[in-house]
RNA sequence: GCGCUCGUAGCUCAACGGAUAGAGCAUCUGACUACGGAUCAGAAGGUUGGGGGUUCGAAUCCCUCCGAGCGCACCA
C-alpha cells in the first residue's frame, strides 16, 4: 500500500462518514498523509481531522474518533489512533506495506515518476553567462539545480525546454573584443575592460585561429577577436556545462533579437496593450502600471534598443514559442530584475503569476581556511566549475550545490570539499548503492535467484518496516520537489533513505549464512533490496549523480 | 533613503502552518573471526536574532525593531 492509497481510503472513509449523516462538512477530494517523525505515532498520521473540525463546527478529537471507526474497517490497515488534538495515526497490515517491494520493483525506473505537471509546457532559463568569461562558481550552483529541477520536470510529465541565454550583444562584447585585443598586444588593460589570464588564453587562441588577426589595424582585428573570441568562450562554456551532466535544449542568442526584428515586435505588442510611451525622446513601457519602482526605457533617444528591451522580446519568444510558464533561476544580484519581469508579462497582456516565474537564488560564498575567498579570477582560487569539478569531480560538485535550497545562503568550506569528501554525504548515499550492489552480486554468486512470489508479510521487522515506508515516499519526495522547484529534496530524501537502508542492513541478514539454505524470508529481503536499489540509483539520477555498483 | 533576500545547535544546513525543531561535521561513549566499518547504537549540544499579533497549533503567515547580503541607469 502506498501513502496515495492510504490517502484514497482516507478519503473514502470520511466520505463514509459524511454518507453517514454523521457529520455536516464536504469531504475533501485528497487528505495530507505523512509520516510521523515519531514511530510512536504509527507509520502514517493524517490531520483531516484537525482541518475539517472549523467547518464542521466539532472538536477535532470527535470527527477523528468516526473517521477512525470507519477506517479500521479498511483493507490493510491494522490499527488506526486518535492522538494529540485530533491527529489519526494509522498502523499498516505488514503483507499491505510490503506489497509495496512488488510495486517498485514492478515499475523499475518508472517508480517515482507521475503526471503531476503533465500539460505544462515550461522554458526554464538558467545559468545564462555572458560568454565574456568562465562559467564561475555562482553559475555553477544555478547549473546544478537548474539541471537537476529539469530532470524532476520532466519526471512530473511536464514539457521542459531547459534554455541558456547568450549576452553576446551590446558593450560588454566590444570590451571583451578590446580586452583581447589589449591582452594580444601587451597592451595594459583598458578601463572597463576584462581581468583575468583567461583573457590572455583565449587572446592567444584566437590569434592561433587567426594568425592574420595581428597584421590587421585596430577596429578590424577587434571585430576578429570579438568574432573568434566569442565562438571560443561558447564553445567553452558548452563543453564545460555538458562535462558536468547539464542539458541545454537551446542557446538562445540575445544579437538574433536585434537581427530578427523581434525587438520591433515586442515594442509593437506593447503598445497595443496600451503601456508604450514616448518622453525625452525615447520609447518607454510603463512598468509602473505593475509594481515596478519606474518606468524602464526601451529604445534610447539615440535609437538603440536597451537590455531590457532584449529582455521584453525574449520574453515574448518564448511565449509565442508555445511556452505556457517561462521560468527564470536568477542569483540573488539580480533580484531588482523580478519585478520588472513580472512586469513585463503584465504590460503584454499575461497573468505574471501564470506566465512567469522567477527563482531567486542567494549567492555561493567560499571559505578556505575560515576566511572568505573573494571572487576574483586569479588563479589558485576555486572559482570556476572547471576548477571545482577538477578538485572535487562531477558527483560530489552537483550534490553539494543541489542538497541546499536555492534560497538559502550557501557556504562552501574549499577545505572541507577538496580534502574530506568522504565526509560528504553524496558518498554516504552512494556508498550505500555501491553495498547493495554488492549484495546482489554475492546473492548472484551463490546461485540465489529472486523469485517471481514475493510473500510480503514475512517483512516485519521494524527496520524492514522503515525502509519500505521510506520507499513509499519516494513518489512524493519527486512531486514535491517538481512543483515546489527545490531538487534539493530528493538530495535530503535519499540521505535519509540511504540510513535507513543502512539500518536495515545493519539489523536484518538479507543473504543466508554458511551452509544454510535460501529461506522465504531471505526471497522477500532480496526483493525489499531490489526495490531500495531502484529508488537509490532514480533519485541520484534525478540529480545527475552517478549510482556506482563499487566505489 | 526606498526595495528584495536571508538570520535555526560551536560549524554547514533541514523542517506542505502540525505532535518532543531535525541531520551531517566537530566533541564524548560503545558495536566487527560472515551480505563492503565510507557502517551502526548512544550521549551532549536550542529562548528558531528581539518583541508583539493572527489560531486548535507558528521556525514557517502579519507588524515592528536589530543584524547580514544584494539591488535601485537612456550599463549590460
Amino acid at each position: 500500500m502506498t501513502p496515495a492509497d492510504l490517502g484514497d481510503a482516507i478519503v473514502a472513509a470520511v466520505r463514509a462518514v459524511v454518507a453517514a449523516g454523521e457529520l455536516a462538512v464536504e469531504a475533501p477530494d485528497s487528505v495530507v498523509v505523512e509520516r510521523p517523525k515519531n514511530r510512536d505515532h504509527g507509520d502514517y498520521a493524517t490531520n483531516v481531522a484537525l482541518q475539517l473540525a472549523k467547518p464542521a463546527g466539532r472538536p477535532p478529537r470527535d470527527i477523528a474518533e468516526l473517521i477512525a471507526t470507519r477506517l479500521r474497517e479498511a483493507a490493510g490497515i491494522d490499527a488506526v489512533d486518535v492522538a494529540g488534538p485530533g491527529f489519526l495515526n494509522i498502523i499498516l497490515g505488514a503483507a499491505a506495506q510490503g506489497e509495496l517491494a512488488r510495486t517498485i520493483v514492478t515499475a523499475g525506473a518508472e517508480y517515482g515518476r507521475s503526471d503531476v505537471l503533465a500539460k505544462q509546457k515550461i522554458d526554464l532559463e538558467f545559468v545564462s553567462a555572458n560568454p565574456t568569461g568562465p562559467v564561475h562558481l555562482g553559475h555553477t550552483r544555478w547549473a546544478a539545480l537548474g539541471d537537476s529541477l529539469r530532470r524532476l520536470l520532466e519526471a512530473t510529465g511536464a514539457d521542459v525546454t531547459a534554455e541558456h541565454y547568450v549576452n553576446d550583444a551590446g558593450l560588454q562584447m566590444q570590451r571583451f573584443a578590446e580586452s583581447l585585443y589589449a591582452a594580444a598586444h601587451g597592451e595594459p588593460r583598458p578601463d572597463e575592460g576584462y581581468a583575468g589570464e583567461y583573457i590572455a588564453d583565449v587572446a592567444a587562441a584566437v590569434v592561433a585561429e587567426r594568425p592574420d588577426v595581428m597584421a590587421l589595424e585596430r577596429d578590424e582585428a577587434t571585430e576578429v577577436f570579438r568574432q573568434v573570441g566569442y565562438e571560443q568562450m561558447l564553445a567553452a562554456m558548452k563543453s564545460d556545462l555538458e562535462g558536468f551532466r547539464v542539458r541545454f535544449d537551446v542557446w538562445f542568442s540575445e544579437a538574433s533579437l536585434h537581427d530578427s526584428g523581434a525587438v520591433e515586435h515586442a515594442v509593437d505588442v506593447l503598445r497595443e496593450q496600451g503601456h508604450v510611451f514616448e518622453a525625452d525622446g525615447a520609447i518607454w513601457l510603463r512598468t509602473t502600471d505593475f509594481d515596478d519602482d519606474k518606468d524602464r526605457v526601451m529604445i534610447r533617444s539615440n535609437g538603440e534598443p536597451t537590455y531590457f528591451a532584449a529582455d521584453a522580446a525574449y520574453y515574448i519568444n518564448k511565449r509565442e514559442r508555445g511556452f505556457d510558464r517561462c521560468v527564470y533561476m536568477l542569483g540573488a544580484d539580480h533580484h531588482g530584475y523580478v519585478n520588472r519581469l513580472r512586469a513585463i508579462a503584465s504590460c503584454a497582456g499575461d497573468d505574471a503569476n501564470e506566465n512567469i516565474e522567477v527563482l531567486i537564488g542567494q549567492l555561493v560564498k567560499l571559505m578556505r581556511d575560515g576566511e572568505e575567498v573573494r571572487l576574483s579570477k586569479r588563479a589558485g582560487s576555486i572559482i570556476t566549475l572547471q576548477e571545482l569539478v577538477e578538485a572535487v569531480g562531477v558527483d560530489a560538485a552537483r550534490y553539494s550545490l543541489a542538497r541546499y535550497p536555492a534560497d538559502s545562503p550557501l557556504t562552501l568550506d574549499i577545505g572541507l570539499i577538496t580534502r574530506q569528501t568522504s565526509d560528504n554525504p553524496v558518498f554516504y548515499v552512494q556508498y550505500a548503492h555501491a553495498r547493495l550492489s554488492s549484495l546482489l552480486r554475492n546473492a548472484a554468486e551463490l546461485g540465489i535467484v529472486r523469485g517471481d512470489d514475493l510473500d510480503a508479510a514475512l517483512l516485519r521487522e521494524p527496520q524492514e518496516g522503515d525502509l519500505l515506508a521510506s520507499l513509499g515516499e519516494f513518489p512524493r519526495v519527486v512531486a514535491g520537489a517538481a512543483e515546489l522547484r527545490e531538487p534539493h529534496r530528493v538530495a535530503r530524501y535519499l540521505e535519509e533513505l540511504a540510513a535507513t537502508y543502512h539500518r536495515f542492513y545493519d539489523a536484518c541478514r538479507v543473504l543466508p549464512m554458511g551452509d544454510e539454505a535460501a529461506t522465504e524470508l531471505t526471497n522477500a529481503r532480496l526483493w525489499l533490496v531490489e526495490a531500495t536499489r531502484i529508488v537509490l540509483a532514480g533519485g541520484l539520477e534525478l540529480l545527475g549523480v552517478s549510482a556506482p555498483e563499487r566505489m
